[in-house]
DNA sequence: ACTCTGGAACAATTC
DNA sequence: TTGAATTGTTCCAGA
């Protein structure tokens, strides 16, 4: 089908030009707005596709990333589970090891602290248990650990950022601090996450075992490892800057630019206090994070805030810790509060900065800890505290309500989940715009993300028939072609005003701040993400913690992940998780850089001569669109430019004629990419493009219904950006299919019938990746657009998803990804090998899928196993997927971000060196997980 | 008086 | 090593 209609664009194409190219202009805009509105139908169906996991690990639904796993061995990680949030989790307390001691038993942290032993309401406590207070007094003691300031910290040399920059600040040692103490732990492997228990919270024992259990300090588990969040952690409360360090050097300003910066705004950073105060902060960052009010983090330092909460934090990070305890931990609870109102407030905020630090920090192993309590908490700070000051809306939904899966037990943020298990699907129905231009702190707020319709994004959780209200989640997740995790350097950033419908509040994990929404029942479990904007926070800042392998320069993409955690009446918690299409937050990115958002085919004959429209940002006369094909070690092994046909192009569309394949007899299949070009540096994310056999019946991916019916011009477009890397090649395979189901579910149900329309978009994009999973997962995604029959469906920024109307459920989403490993190579993937090594993924459902799967959702009868892939492992695999279509296995697309682009060496490098992190923290981890 | 935006200046990096 | 090109961050100004 796509072939003809790609002809019969062609053909019209051709005749616009020759007719005049009005004409061909006026196709164009028909098609774009075709497709358009396909896209946004898209959404509504997000395809979740899942991963392709590798291995088969998972199933496919279940992770949602984009990137694959490549290889990853899958560990199941069943114990952990707790669940607990609730009661049942209090019962961890036993869980709780000491601070001091961190799951593997290695020493907790290392800074200094002091543990107090407190009586129920610890953070910690209150982390956990989160709801009700009641929770609270069944925890019991727990000794409360609190860094001390300086104490590490702050600025090991070491620690100093593994980036280079030496830039600037100190920002980081906020981060740093916790990392400092954390995040060793979490690069480690055993900290990782994954190790956790996954899914369902209830399973008590698990805490043992997992890290995060243990206190609130040690427990670096989160994943912070993994992800380079830290850095925002510190956010909240922290002033992380002052921290100090960084003033000193001029640069600070860092890597970037700095260039204003230095002027006025270094004085922000700067602050004096810094030194001092931050040596407490460590301490109260966690606390404080809390409260930070703004949004972000960090840095927000401004005189203000840092003012406030330098001498809050300052003098007495003791005193201020335990007043914490005493307090909440929680969080902000200003969250709600507007930042400014705060700063009036800060004082009482301070304690609970305080607070929250000894649980939160660590947050352990969860920073989850510190939300759980949240929303009580907040409630009743809120109440306390702010009780007059603020406004803030109240949100119809109350978040006073104990939220079970806070608990500690809940995944780490950079473990990869499914989109969909059992009856449960959950759904980006609207995907976000490609572009949204990210916020510094030195900023005003730039406004939520908005959708491509003008509105803004929704999502929606289906097969879910409770009256229990649940909350959504949502952080800034990577946009690489790695495996999804938290985003370094950029943080949700709440949105509130008269314009915002939607109630929402912040908690901090693990460095990375999280956007709570109600999703009610009375809803539809559909939520409009009218509340979430996005922080940018400085390069410099983020490189300098420990930690923190990954480097901010070009690394301007990011995905909305949203996650929710489902109750299961055995006390198990399902976890599913939804990403949005990559969102491009620079500004000069989203001004100069093509963007490829669609395609109106995905393969064609090796013979080529066929027209494909391209869909996108940022085309002009001047673009180029050459396709690549390039060897596993990323090596060219062919490049050529393809005409475009001048007279149709837009800066939103070009029509481009395929160009022969190198070789016209192939017997199989071939991958290779394509990119539009504008100039030296402006190059748009790879996409995909399968050459077929000639012979081969064009397999096409089937057109989306949606697709079809658009009528654009008889094309119907993918989209199926794929983004690949450069470097990477390869593509990607698929995930199982099977993957998609849950254990004994389905995976993914249909959905209702109610689902939204629109939303191709969805998903993934990502770079890299791919589609992977999308087809798989589906059962009929076939339908994807992008999906050649391997390789799959990438997605691409919006798109790709595109399946939209999909009526498989399972779509993961986007995200599944598969991610890959290799790609990009920044070397920082290198450094860190705790990180990304490997990453769990987590799936509920499919046993079969998941090769170790545990049970660890339990999602009715059957559990989803939570995987465990390693990335690395994958690449291995990965590295070299040859354009052919692959098996499933697959290794996911490479695309990249931006990110850095290193030389292929280093992906090579990086597979070994991934290989080798991966089979020490194998075994360490396996242990864990067990346990 | 603000918030939200779009632009752009300025400066650190990178090429 | 130098200068141009990039890119990050901060400012400004208008709606």
């Amino acid at each position: 089908m796509q072939d003809t209609f790609c002809l019969s664009v062609a053909s019209k194409f051709s005749f616009g030009a020759a007719t005049g190219k009005e004409r061909g202009l006026q196709l164009l805009t028909s098609l774009a707005a075709d497709m358009k509105s396909a896209e946004e139908d898209a959404y509504s169906y997000t395809p979740n596709v899942s991963l392709s996991l590798p291995l088969g690990m998972g199933s496919p639904c279940l992770a949602t990333q984009y990137h694959t796993l490549q290889s990853s061995p899958v560990i199941s990680v069943s114990s952990c589970h707790q669940t607990g949030y609730s009661s049942d989790n209090h019962a961890a307390s036993g869980y709780y090891l000491p601070h001091s001691l961190r799951p593997n038993g290695a020493p907790a942290l290392e800074s200094p602290r002091i543990e107090i032993t407190a009586y129920s309401q610890y953070p910690e406590d209150e982390v956990e248990e989160s709801s009700s207070e009641d929770h609270i007094v069944k925890r019991g003691v727990n000794i409360v650990t609190l860094t001390l300031p300086n104490a590490e910290g702050y600025r090991d040399p070491s620690c100093l950022s593994p980036a280079s920059s030496i830039s600037s600040r100190s920002c980081n040692s906020e981060a740093s601090s916790y990392e400092s103490g954390f995040y060793n732990y979490d690069n480690s492997p055993q900290n990782s996450p994954w190790q956790s228990p996954c899914v369902s919270p209830r399973g008590s024992s698990m805490l043992l075992s997992c890290p995060h259990a243990s206190g609130p300090a040690g427990s670096p588990h989160n994943s912070p490892s993994t992800s380079p969040q830290i850095g925002a952690v510190a956010e909240e409360g922290w002033p992380a800057q002052p921290r100090g360090s960084r003033p000193n050097s001029p640069s600070y300003s860092g890597g970037g630019g700095g260039g204003g910066g230095s002027g006025g705004s270094m004085g922000k950073r700067k602050y004096s206090f810094n030194g001092t105060s931050y040596h407490q902060t460590p301490c109260s960052p966690n606390q404080s994070a809390t409260p930070s009010p703004h949004g972000s983090p960090r840095v927000s330092i401004t005189d203000d805030n840092w003012l406030a909460n330098t001498n809050q934090y300052t003098n007495s990070a003791i005193v201020a810790a335990i007043n914490a305890l005493t307090t909440d931990g929680v969080v902000d609870m200003g969250e709600g509060i507007p930042v400014k109102t705060r700063k009036t407030m800060l004082d009482h905020s301070a304690s609970m900065s305080l607070k929250v630090e000894p649980g939160g920090e660590e947050l352990g192993p969860d920073g989850e800890l510190c939300h759980e309590d949240y929303p009580s908490r907040l409630a009743l700070k809120k109440e306390s505290y702010c009780g007059g000051f603020l406004d803030v809306p109240q949100h119809p939904y109350s978040w006073s309500k104990p939220k079970p899966y806070l608990s500690p037990s809940l995944p780490a943020l950079d473990w990869q989940l499914p989109s969909c298990s059992g009856p449960y699907n959950l759904q980006i129905e609207v995907q976000p715009k490609s572009h949204h231009r990210a916020h510094y702190e030195t900023e005003g707020s730039r406004g939520a993300v908005k959708a491509l319709s003008g509105g803004h994004p929704v999502v929606q959780l289906y097969g879910y028939m409770e009256s229990e209200p649940l909350t959504l989640q949502l952080f800034i997740g990577t946009a690489d072609d790695r495996l999804l995790r938290p985003h370094a350097f950029y943080q949700v950033h709440r949105i509130t005003g008269k314009t915002v419908s939607t109630a929402s509040h912040e908690v901090m994990q693990s460095n990375t701040k999280i956007l709570e929404i109600p999703l009610l029942p009375e809803n539809n479990m559909r939520a409009i993400i009218d509340c979430a904007g996005i922080l940018k926070l400085r390069n410099s800042d983020i490189e300098l913690r420990k930690g923190e392998t990954d480097i901010g320069r070009k690394n301007t993409r990011v995905r909305l992940v949203f996650r929710v955690h489902i109750n299961q009446p055995n006390g198990r918690t399902v976890s599913l998780q939804a990403t949005s299409n990559p969102i491009e937050c620079s500004q000069r990115s989203a001004q100069e850089l093509p963007l490829v958002e669609k395609q109106s085919m995905d393969s064609c004959p090796a013979t080529g001569g066929k027209m494909i429209l391209l869909n996108g940002l940022n085309f002009l006369p001047e673009s180029k669109v050459v396709f690549v094909e390039k060897a596993q070690d990323g090596h060219h092994l062919w490049e050529t430019e393809a005409k475009v046909d001048k007279d149709s192009i837009k800066s939103n569309a070009l029509v481009v004629e395929i160009p022969p394949y190198r070789n016209q007899r192939i017997s199989s299949s071939v991958q290779v990419n394509f990119y539009v070009c504008n100039g030296k540096r402006k190059r748009s994310q790879s996409q995909r493009f399968t050459y077929l056999p000639p012979n081969v019946p064009i397999i096409k991916t089937e057109p989306h219904d949606e697709y079809d019916s658009l009528g654009t011009v008889g094309l119907s477009m993918h989209s199926t950006p794929y983004y690949s890397q450069p470097r990477l090649t390869p593509i990607m395979p698929v995930a199982d299919p099977e993957a998609c189901l849950v254990g004994g579910y389905p995976s993914c149900p249909p959905r209702h019938a109610a689902m939204p329309s629109s939303p191709p978009s969805s998903s993934p994009t990502l770079h890299d990746l791919s589609p992977v999973a999308f087809s798989k997962c589906l059962p009929n995604s076939p339908t994807h657009a992008a999906a050649p029959p391997g390789p799959m469906v990438a997605p691409p920024f919006q798109d790709n998803p595109g399946h939209p109307n999909l009526a498989h459920p399972s779509s993961p989403d986007n995200n599944s990804s598969l991610g890959l490993l290799h790609s990009q190579g920044s070397p920082n993937h290198l450094n860190s090998p705790g990180r990304h090594n490997y990453h769990p993924i987590y799936t509920n459902s499919s046993p079969s899928s998941s090769p170790a799967s545990h049970p660890s959702t339990p999602v009715g009868p059957a559990e989803s196993p939570f995987v465990q892939a390693y990335s690395p492992v994958g690449s291995a695999q990965a590295g070299g997927r040859s354009p052919s279509l692959l098996p499933e296995d697959a290794s996911p697309p490479s695309m990249a971000i931006t990110v850095k682009q290193e030389p292929q060496e280093l992906d090579q490098m990086y597979l070994d060196d991934v290989n080798e992190i991966i089979r020490n923290d194998l075994s360490s981890i396996s242990v864990h997980t067990h346990a």
